[in-house]
DNA sequence: AACACGGGGCG
DNA sequence: CGCCCAGTGTT
C-alpha cells in the first residue's frame, strides 16, 4: 500500500519533469536525464580501441573513420592505421598514395585526402587546434567531427549531432525542427561536466538503445524523460538501390596482374588502381566468379571474366606483393582477395 | 536544400 | 537478394 502510494508519486514526478523538460524550463529534469544517461553509459558501452585513449590525433582519426560508416568496418582497420602513421607528424611525411593504400575498402577516399592534407597543415602550425571552431578549419572536419574531437580529446562543452542523436532527439521531444533548431536541442541537454562522455553517449544510446526500427525502451535509462517512448517514430526511407551489372578481367601471368590506373581528373575514386574493365565477352572467355558490390545506390553484379583469346588489355603488369601496397578500391581489393592473389 | 561520394552486414 | 546505415563539401 505503501510502495504504492511511493510509485505513484515517482511516476508523478516524472511526468512533471517530463513535461517541464519539454516546455523548456526545465530546469530540474535535465541534471537527472544527463546523470541517467551517464551512468548508463558507464555501466553499458562498449569497448572500442578509440575510447581507451583521449589522445587528439587518435580521437581524430577514428572520427573520419565512423564518418559514413560502421563500427564493425572500422574496427579491423583502426589499430593498423594508427600502427601505420604512428603519430600526425608521421602522417604529414607520408605519400597520399601510402595513406590511400591504407585507407583502401573503407569507400569515401576524400576523406582520406583531407586527413593527409590536415595532417600537414597541423604538423606545420607544431600543435592541434584548442578548440572546435578551430579544428573545423581543417579539410574535411565539419560540424559535427569539430564537436566530436574537441568534446572527447579537450574536454570542450560543445555537443555533436550526427543521424543517432537526431534520432534520439527526435523520439525524446516527438518532434525535429529546423537544422538550426537541432543543433539548439542538443547543445541545450549537452551535460557541461563531461561533454565527451556526454555526447558519446547520444550515440551510443542512438547505436544500441534507440536504434532505428523498433527502439528497445525498456533498456533506456532516460524513458522517463521520453515523449514518445517506442511510439512509431522513425526517419523517412532512402530510395532504391538500382541494380547494374559490370565486368572486370583478370589476368595473371608469372605472380603479376593486370591493374589500370583511374585518371587523376575522374570523378569518382582519382588515381586508384583497379582491374581493367571487360566491356564485351566473347565465347573464349571464362567467368571466374561473381560477387555483389553495393555502392550508395547501386547494387552491382560483378563478373571477374577470364580471357580465353590473348587479348591485350591496358595497364600495368603488377607484382602480387607490390599490388597489395597500392591505393586499390575496394572492389579491386574484394576481387583479389577472392582470387587468392592477395590476402 | 539537394546532390555526390563507398562499402558492409543482416535475415 | 532486398533492406539498412548517415558526415562533408560543393553547387
Amino acid at each position: 500500500m505503501e510502495n504504492e502510494f511511493v510509485l505513484f508519486w515517482v511516476k508523478r514526478c516524472a511526468q512533471l519533469q517530463s513535461v517541464q523538460l519539454m516546455r523548456g524550463n526545465a530546469t530540474t529534469a535535465l541534471p537527472q536525464l544527463r546523470q541517467s544517461l551517464l551512468s548508463w553509459y558507464d555501466q553499458n558501452r562498449r569497448d572500442l580501441p578509440w575510447r581507451k585513449t583521449r589522445d587528439a590525433y587518435r580521437v581524430w582519426v577514428s572520427e573520419i573513420m565512423l564518418q559514413q560508416t560502421r563500427v564493425a568496418a572500422v574496427l579491423p582497420r583502426y589499430e593498423n592505421f594508427l600502427e601505420r602513421f604512428s603519430s600526425v607528424e608521421k602522417l604529414a611525411k607520408a605519400r597520399e598514395a601510402s595513406v590511400l593504400a591504407e585507407w583502401s575498402g573503407l569507400g569515401y577516399y576524400r576523406r582520406a585526402r583531407n586527413l593527409h592534407a590536415a595532417a600537414r597543415v597541423v604538423a606545420r602550425a607544431g600543435a592541434f587546434p584548442q578548440n572546435a571552431e578551430a579544428w573545423r578549419e581543417l579539410p574535411g572536419i565539419g560540424r559535427y567531427t569539430a564537436a566530436a574531437v574537441s568534446s572527447i580529446a579537450s574536454n570542450e562543452p560543445v555537443a555533436v549531432l550526427d543521424g543517432n542523436v537526431e534520432r534520439v532527439l527526435l523520439r525524446l521531444h516527438g518532434k525535429l525542427g529546423t537544422s538550426a533548431q537541432r543543433w539548439r536541442a542538443a547543445q541545450k541537454l549537452l551535460d557541461h561536466t563531461r561533454p565527451g562522455d556526454f555526447n558519446q553517449s547520444m550515440m551510443e544510446l542512438g547505436a544500441m538503445v534507440c536504434v532505428p526500427g523498433q527502439p528497445i525502451c525498456s533498456q533506456c535509462p532516460i524513458q522517463r524523460f521520453c515523449q514518445t517512448r517506442g511510439r512509431g517514430i522513425s526517419i523517412s526511407r532512402k530510395p532504391r538501390q538500382q541494380k547494374r551489372e559490370i565486368a572486370y578481367c583478370l589476368a595473371q601471368s608469372n605472380g603479376s596482374v593486370r591493374l589500370v590506373r583511374r585518371p587523376k581528373s575522374a570523378t569518382l575514386m582519382p588515381s586508384m588502381w583497379e582491374l581493367p574493365h571487360c566491356a564485351k565477352t566473347s565465347d573464349s572467355d571464362t567467368v571466374l566468379f561473381s560477387i555483389r558490390h553495393s555502392i550508395t545506390n547501386t547494387d552491382y553484379t560483378v563478373r571477374v571474366i577470364q580471357r580465353g583469346s590473348p587479348l591485350r588489355t591496358p595497364g600495368l603488369w603488377v607484382k602480387a606483393a607490390r599490388a597489395e601496397q597500392l591505393p586499390l578500391t575496394g572492389l579491386a581489393r574484394k576481387i583479389l582477395c577472392k582470387a587468392g592473389i592477395i590476402l
